[in-house]
DNA sequence: CGACTAAGTCAACAGGTGTTGATTTATTTC
DNA sequence: GAAATAAATCAACACCTGTTGACTTAGTCG
């Protein structure tokens, strides 16, 4: 009987993409100095030194990571600030809509990896460049900064909570979702005009 | 010359303490797996292998330094839900007050460490325990876990831009700062009503 | 086919990690 | 003062970390 063996084709993009994959997902759930090179490798089925060889290193292969996917662009969409409430809302409570989930994994990407020394200052960047900046200018007025600030600050303290902290309390599985959701415009909506 | 040798006097209780309080402005900045037990005891000026022997390893000094401080026992505080708002609004704000400042390093801490395996068993566990479980008790209702769950995420998403993320768009500096209490108030308030 | 190049493998490195045992030193107790 | 006990030191341990260089293999082009 003859051993079935797996040959992969030799494909350098092919496995770029799995390193970035794998990474992805291990910096999902853990922080930056948490994940090592080989568990990445191990998911990718790949070699551990093609990682520092590909990214330059654990620090080029996390910075990949985070300007890679689909980065956090949330506030580069022509949103009017009216319905920015509802929009973030949806964002928090919905469950289904894949898209809006996968945009969510960077937030959490970048809290969990945040207190990280090196990883750190890579999301410091990313925060203030990609996500504050247009989040501001959108808002608008003198306040705009403030408020912008006092919006990211729930989103990413319900990021936390939820899925680092593993807090449940806000339970979006029962069919009152609606109604979720309708708190959370409320609160987003308070944060603009107070 | 004589050189002058500091005789440290052999004092268990006091050697506990140093390392406890080194540890404690550690974790304060950087994140669990971080920070290195040489680290901890050349701040502390003590030898490393004392940490393993009087606190049992690092995740056992983690413990102790996430229990022995002035826990967050903010919501343990006989307060009605109507000043609420006012008293974490000063929290957040408020720069001058030290015991609150003090308060609020516990959370930093909790922040910094909750996405490591280790140390993120520990903190949940503390949240639930000492901090969502009294803050909903106080709120009470049906939805007394739901909005002890908002407060907590505003007060974590706040610490996360501020102390973790360095966002300065809250900018207490000026005058203002009454100003700014005040908006908070209003937030956390509407987490409360909504 | 043969040469060339790109892709992947292997092993080892230098440095750091937390932890432990044996040893020495200081302090207290008889 | 001598014995006993607690405190601190030292050195080494396995283990894991990211990274690098030399080597082997696969795919391609002439």
């Amino acid at each position: 009987m003859e051993r079935e063996i797996i040959v992969k084709k030799r494909d350098a993009v092919a496995t770029r993409a799995a390193i970035l994959a794998a990474a992805h997902q291990r910096f999902l759930r853990e922080s930056y100095d948490s994940v090592g090179l080989r568990d990445i490798a191990g998911d990718a089925r790949v070699d551990v030194a093609l990682i520092s060889r590909y990214f330059g290193g654990k620090e080029g292969l996390f910075r990949a990571v985070v300007r890679h996917d689909d980065k956090p662009d949330i506030f580069r969409e022509p949103k009017s600030v009216d319905e920015l409430p509802a929009f973030l809302a949806q964002l928090v409570v919905e469950d289904a809509d894949e898209d809006l989930e996968k945009r969510m994994e960077m937030f959490v990407i970048m809290l969990r990896s945040a207190s990280s020394p090196k990883a750190g200052a890579i999301i410091r960047d990313l925060v203030h460049l990609d996500v504050l900046g247009p989040l501001s200018e959108l808002i608008g007025g003198d306040q705009g900064e403030f408020r912008a600030t006092m919006l990211l600050s729930i989103l990413m303290g319900v990021g936390v909570l939820r899925t680092i902290m593993m807090v449940d309390g806000f339970a979006p599985t029962d069919d009152d979702m609606a109604e979720c959701a309708e708190r959370f415009r409320c609160l987003f909506a308070a944060a603009l005009t107070c």
